[in-house]
RNA sequence: GCGCCCGUAGCUCAGCUGGAUAGAGCAACGGAUUUCUAAUCCGUAGGUCACAGGUUCGAAUCCUGUCGGGCGUACCA
């Protein structure tokens, strides 16, 4: 179903077609002040410098063959040429009743079958714990693919994990010497063991010269994929796997090891990559590193900037993988789309990467798209880190948030009972953190701040959770009284508003489509939060302006529809798209 | 040096395909509760949109320059 935008913008495009004879997309947009009506256009006023007319006349031109009485009042012509629209009351109504039946999508439309979309985000590191430079590309990177199959396309998460390279040479080699028992059982390494193994094995492989020779074989190994070895890597690779999987349930995250295609799953693609970009003479020996330079890059010194994919040793990069993995997602995976979510820090790399991977021919009609995001910061607005300086685990960053949470729910509704309050205590602060991410522009850098995030005013996860919260309250107390809400929704023949804060509401509960709309069209999940929170706030001043239960029966069944279609616009907002997690009572 | 990103209220941030008087939240001040969760709502105050030019009927938004901050820039990912 088309949102109310589109539906008025095609009968404006229709009229300028009418007008001038060409079909002009119109420009409407959402009233910049509520005194102008609930929509406008300007497309008088760009349109009237094109044909060097007078913006307010053909304003009128336009409006005089608008046909549009079904959705708007009369429309008005202000200012210098702005057309001004008013939704009939009827309309707004009519709306809200195939919302209402539209159960799965409120209005959003599945326009995007039959497309395939790749989504490369999170990515955490094997052997390592999962830190909080990994929050922005886990959570956006499932938000964008929770937009995309709302959208309808076929999503195919990857999550490419580092599972690959020397340092596992190095921490087998390092178990062999000093953990043997290791061998034997690993269920008994964890990951804070497999990150302490690591660093003493770094430090010995940097000062012992038999180790380095230990661990030189053991990498042979893995690259001559000897069983013995490859048993021992798997291993690492699944403990790892214990870590950072329970944090994508703890966060909502729809990954699983299905949908891991890591370094390790590329190592024999590596060498092909190589050979065919030197065939078609696009990677060339510089320095002895074999190099790939794309059109457009300099590097400090101005010479052409190289595309490294074969290091001076023979080793391969992430440049090189990265080429392999684009390769296999456009020919194996036939994607239409790559999406990678990534730091901006990487923009660079992603730029020469499409680049080169065009200038071979590899892409054909494949959309390559990198979405950046910002930094995490402290309270300084440096880096977030550990006093010590060490990157903050993201275990203990959530853990933070649920006990921060606990505390404010024992404070407020100390009654509850310990099981409820530790699951509400859960979704308010694994909700707060990701809600905080999202709701700020994904580019920008952000300061991080438990009180701001877990705050009851203002545009956060508890305060929307609340609205949530209290539209289910109403519901409960309904049935004390003996009101059976669903029975009323079911027995709704004709809405009947009338109250400003009813219309309020109900408007922007019609526009939930064309906040999904803005949101996609940039990767841009604060536009679906600021939408929201402002749905969250029309509510509660409908809230505190209407009374629903005590209501008339006619007015009471509507403004039940009101209250049932904000939750489940909440409910589907937040969990299904945010992924954050709603809660019946607060 | 070159490239990219950023600079909006005291603080944290929206808004940027040009559009009417630049918006929220926090903090400050003043109100609202016999009523469905006050974890709420309403109001007041707060601005040279870093600065200077330019394009335009119109610029926070586009262009150029300056200042300030961040990031990247040959074998890490």
């Amino acid at each position: 179903m088309k949102t109310p935008i589109e539906l008025i913008s095609q009968r404006i495009t229709d009229a300028i077609q009418k007008v001038t004879g060409q079909n002009i997309p119109a420009i409407v947009t959402a009233a910049t002040d509520p005194r102008f009506g609930d929509y406008q256009s300007n497309s008088a006023l760009s349109l009237a410098k094109q044909l060097k007319t007078n913006p307010r006349q053909l304003a009128e031109k336009i409006i005089a063959n608008l046909q549009i009485e079904d959705v708007c009042q009369t429309p008005e012509i202000a200012g210098a040429g702005f057309i001004n629209l008013r939704l009939k009351p009827e309309f707004i109504k009519n709306y809200l009743t195939e919302i209402k039946n539209d159960t799965e999508n409120f209005g959003i439309e599945k326009s995007e079958t039959s497309k395939t979309v790749v989504v490369d985000f999170s990515g955490p590191n094997i052997a390592k714990q999962m830190h909080v430079g990994h929050l922005r590309s886990t959570i956006i990177g499932d938000c964008i693919c929770r937009m995309l199959s709302q959208a309808g396309w076929n999503v195919i998460p990857q999550n490419h994990i580092g599972d690959w390279g020397t340092q596992f040479g190095m921490l087998i080699a390092y178990f062999k010497l000093e953990w043997p028992y290791v061998d034997e059982d690993y269920s008994q390494v964890e990951i804070n063991d497999l990150e302490q193994f690591y660093k003493s094995a770094k430090q010995r492989f940097d000062n012992d010269e038999n180790f380095v020779a230990v661990a030189h074989q053991q990498v042979r190994r893995l690259h001559q994929s000897d069983p013995i070895t490859m048993e021992q890597w798997k291993n690492i690779v699944d403990e790892s796997r214990k870590h950072y999987q329970p944090i994508y349930e703890t966060l909502g995250i729809n990954l699983t090891v299905k949908d891991e295609r890591g370094e390790s799953f590329y190592r024999d693609k590596l060498a092909d990559v190589v050979n065919d970009l030197k065939k078609v003479e696009l990677a060339v020996e510089s320095e002895g590193a074999i190099c790939v330079f794309p059109e457009g890059f300099k590097t400090k010194e101005g010479n052409p900037m190289p595309f490294i994919i074969q290091k001076t040793d023979g080793a391969f990069l992430y440049a090189t993988t990265d080429l392999a993995a684009l390769r296999f997602r456009i020919n194996e995976l036939k994607a239409n789309e790559i999406i990678y979510v990534t730091d901006a820090r990487q923009k660079q790399h992603f730029e020469m990467l499409f680049k080169v991977a065009e200038m071979a021919g590899w892409v054909k009609d494949t959309k390559l798209v990198h979405v950046t995001f910002g930094s995490v910061l402290g309270e300084d607005g440096k880096p977030l880190k550990t006093r010590s300086g060490e990157n903050i685990k993201l275990k203990e960053l959530l853990d933070e948030a649920v006990k921060r949470a606990k505390q404010v729910v024992e404070q407020k509704n100390p009654e509850l009972a310990d099981s409820e309050k530790d699951s509400i205590a859960r979704a308010v602060g694994i909700g707060a953190v990701k809600y905080a991410d999202y709701s700020n522009n994904r580019t920008s850098d952000y300061i991080f701040s438990f009180d701001k995030m877990l705050a009851m005013d203002g545009n956060t996860a508890p305060y929307m959770q609340y609205a949530y919260a209290r539209v289910k309250s109403i519901g409960r107390k309904g049935q004390e009284k003996g009101i059976d809400t669903a029975k009323e929704l079911k027995g709704l023949k004709e809405i009947f508003i009338n109250e400003p804060a009813e219309f309020e509401l109900a408007k922007q509960l019609i526009r939930y489509s064309e906040a999904f709309s803005t949101a996609i069209a940039d990767f841009k999940p604060n536009f679906l939060t600021a939408y929201l929170y402002d749905l969250a706030g029309k509510f509660s001043a409908f809230y505190n302006a209407c009374p629903v239960l005590d209501a008339e029966p006619k007015t009471r069944a509507s403004r039940l529809l009101l209250c049932n279609l904000t939750a489940q616009i909440i409910r589907h907002g937040l969990e299904n798209l945010l992924g954050i997690k709603i809660i019946d009572r607060m």
